[in-house]
This record gives C-alpha cells, structure tokens and sequence, in this order.
DNA sequence: TCTGGGGTCCTAGGACCC
DNA sequence: TCTGGGGTCCTAGGACCC
C-alpha cells in the first residue's frame, strides 16, 4: 500500500488530503515517524526519524497520533481483496503482501492485465493507492513494487531480473541496511551489479552464511531464509512481546513495578489469543544513555499465565536492576509451544483458577476495552485510590498482592 | 537529528551430554 | 595426568524489517 497509515487518515479526514502529514505522535513525544505523506517527504522527513526532528524539518506538517485499529481494519480488507483474487496469499506486514498467481493467466489474463485489475479492485474496494510489482521470485517482486512508486504497476520479464537489480543501490536489497552498506562500500561495493559480480566464496568468506544469501540475491534469487518459503500462511509467531518507553525516564519502582504488571498481562493476553504457551520470558530495559540490556530465564514448564510471567519478568528486573532512571522496559515471550504446556502437578489447580479467572478478564478486555480490567499491580499510580485488598475475592482466598480487581 | 514498538533471523560463548 | 568431537540448549546482543 502506498503511504499506507497516512493514507487510511486521509480517508477519515478528507482535508488532510495534499497536505505534509506526519503519522506517529505530537512533535514534542518521545517517538519517531511511522509515516510521513509525500509532502512531507519533500521535507525530508521520513519514517523512523524522530519526531522532534520531523518538527525541526517541518513545523507546518499536521502530527497526527494515527489509529491503529483502523489500519488493522483496512490492512483486513486488502487482504479480503487479495484472497478473492488468488488463494495463496501471505500479508507480510500490515501493508505488503505476497500473491502466488501461478496457473492463474486463465482466470485473470496475462500478468499485466491481472495486475491492473487488482490495482481496480483495490482502489474501488478500499478507495486506497497501491503499488505491484509482478516477477517470478519474492525478492525481485518486492524490490519492483517499491519502484513502481506511488501509484504504479511494474513486471520485470523472466530472465531479466539481473539486469533490473544490477543498477540499484544495494541498500535497495531487503536484508541490507546501514551496517551491511557500509561494509560493502568499504570493499567498493555500492551497486546490486557489483555484488552479482563478485564470486561466492569471497562474500561467505566476508559475510558468512549471509554473504552466500547475498550472491543470490544480487542475481534475483529468492536465495535463503524466509524469501524461499512459499507464498502463504506463516504459521505461529515466535515471540510475543510489549514494551513501553516512559514520557520521562522513572525511577520509581512502583511505577517500573506497575508497568511490568501490565506489560506481563498484555503478553498473556496475547499468548491466550494465540494458545501459545511460552517456555522463556526475557525482559528488556533501556537506561538513560540509551543502553540497553535484556535478561531470560527459562522455565521448566509453558505458560500463559500473567501472574507467572509476572514472577519471572519481576525476579529479573530485581537481580538486575542498577537503581539508575529508566527509559524503556518491556516484557518478551520466547520458546512458544501450541496446547497445553506441561503444568506442574502441584500448580494444576492453581492454574485452572487462573485460567477461569483470566478467561473471564480476556472477555470483559474484548467487550469494554484493554484497561477494562487488570492486575491490582498494574494499577498502581494509576487509580492509586482504587486499590483495595482483593475487592472480589478472585481467585485466591482472602488478601493478595496481585488479585484481580 | 536525542532516538517507538512489534517482530525475525543470525552469531557466539558456555553448560552439559554422550 | 593439560585434555576430542559432535550435538543441544540457553543466554545476550545486534542487524534488519515495517
């Protein structure tokens, strides 16, 4: 999709239309740009350049919080679109998706015509630009869909996918970003060209199994990794995780307590949805100068429970905590299992009251809202006077520190 | 330029096992 | 007693993507 967030504003507010929008937060927030529309970008703001300086650049452009909810929707009816138009579809992001369209040239003509309508049933469905890119490997695809930019349709012929790649930057390559540019340039590698030049020994030999990858992809292959899988669903995530950076950095336990409280429920919420369990719970913190550290342990057993990755996100953050103000901290769940993880006899029950207790919280989150409900912990500095000791009794028996309220 | 949040994949060292 | 080779799992960090 083009401009994807900015655009799905545009639609809820027709008179942002043409104007420098910049999707991501207020330009005084800590935060960077999710999107900027092409008047901004004229400015030079891009998105993952921080706010402020989007401001510095741009003072006139509209900041807009954006709503996430509504691009998930959107994201949905694209995805309606695509599925009508082929079966094995794979949404590769929020705003990208892959088409398998082999055998199709039938139903829908040839790869030009078919491209062209589904640019239609695009625009007239969603009222949204796209762009496609239309070539027998994912990578060249992907690469040729950001070319044909905004608005546009581009088919690389089979056969021709070297010579499409070769005069490109090699940053234009998927996989290389500022790190791996700058190692190229320092072996006078700066064209895609250059790259499919070289021999394959010489790039594993500098670049490992990546630089192997590389001299593939150079020559328009969907060489290792994740561009080789086939076009459809890619099953379940490997990690869940939520992290959160304060408006200013805290030292105050408390808060960092509360924050983990509701960082470890939104985890568990997640895994539930999923009916994942996780075996590691890692946390993330971020100090004042930015340096950040993370810190795993791995249970005995899978779970998906708040309360108990809450005792493990906890018992990390106290053994390492230095006491310094923190900027980010965050909740990461690894090592996912499908079903039921082994519980620990002696925690069966426990569990199952929990996970009554937690069903019953997903549901009330689903119909009133994600803070409808919460960890008395995780509400603490929040609605401070609201706190009472077990106000329902649920579920353990009597006064505990992390009922549900 | 004062740097989000959600992910994936890779590397490297160490513990541990046979 | 100076010490192999293969494997797996765990942990930490980092590059990269949208």
């Amino acid at each position: 999709m083009d401009a994807f967030f900015v655009s799905v504003e545009e639609l809820f507010d027709p008179s942002l239309k043409g104007k420098p929008v910049v999707v991501g937060g207020k330009p005084d927030q800590r935060g960077v740009v999710s999107a900027a529309s092409y008047a901004a970008r004229k400015f030079g703001v891009h998105s993952a350049m921080p706010l402020r300086t989007a401001y510095k650049l741009c003072p006139q452009a509209i900041f807009v919080e954006g709503h996430p909810h509504r691009y998930r929707d959107v994201s949905r009816q694209v995805h309606d679109v695509l599925r009508a138009f082929s079966p094995l579809v794979e949404m590769a992001s929020i705003d990208e998706a892959y088409l398998d369209v082999t055998g199709t040239e039938r139903l829908h003509g040839p790869p030009m015509r078919a491209a062209h309508r589904l640019h239609e049933a695009i625009k007239e469905q969603t009222k949204l630009n796209c762009s496609i890119g239309i070539s027998t490997a994912r990578l060249v695809s992907k690469v040729c869909s950001d070319q044909a930019k905004p608005n546009g349709v581009l088919w690389v012929l089979p056969g021709c996918e070297a010579r499409f790649l070769a005069p490109l930057d090699v940053r234009k390559i998927p996989g290389v970003g500022k790190v791996m540019e700058a190692s190229l340039a320092k072996l006078g590698i700066r064209k895609v060209g250059d790259l499919a030049r070289l021999d394959e020994p010489f790039l594993e030999e500098q670049f490992g199994k990546w630089g192997l990858a590389l001299a593939g992809k150079s020559k328009g292959l969907d060489a290792g990794g994740w561009f080789d899988s086939p076009v459809g669903d890619p099953g379940d995530p490997k990690s869940i995780s939520h992290e959160h950076t304060f408006d200013q950095d805290t030292a105050d336990r408390e808060r960092l307590g509360a924050s983990l409280s509701h960082l470890s429920e939104m985890v568990g919420r997640r895994l539930r949805e999923h009916g994942l369990w996780a075996r590691t719970v890692q946390i993330k913190f971020r100090y004042s100068d930015f340096s950040t550290f993370t810190r795993a342990h791995t249970l005995d057993h899978a779970t998906q429970i708040d309360t108990e990755l809450l005792a493990e996100a906890k018992s990390l953050f106290d053994r390492h905590w230095s006491g310094k103000p923190i900027r980010l901290i965050g909740v990461h769940a690894g090592n996912l299992v499908r079903g039921e993880g082994q519980m620990s006899l002696l925690d069966q029950g426990h569990s199952d009251r929990w996970g009554k207790a937690l069903a019953a919280a997903d549901a009330m989150r689903d119909k009133y809202g994600e803070s409808a409900v919460g960890l008395a912990g995780g509400l603490r500095g929040r609605f401070q006077e609201r706190v009472h000791e077990n106000p329902v009794g649920l579920p353990g028996k009597g006064p505990r520190k992390d009922s549900l309220e």
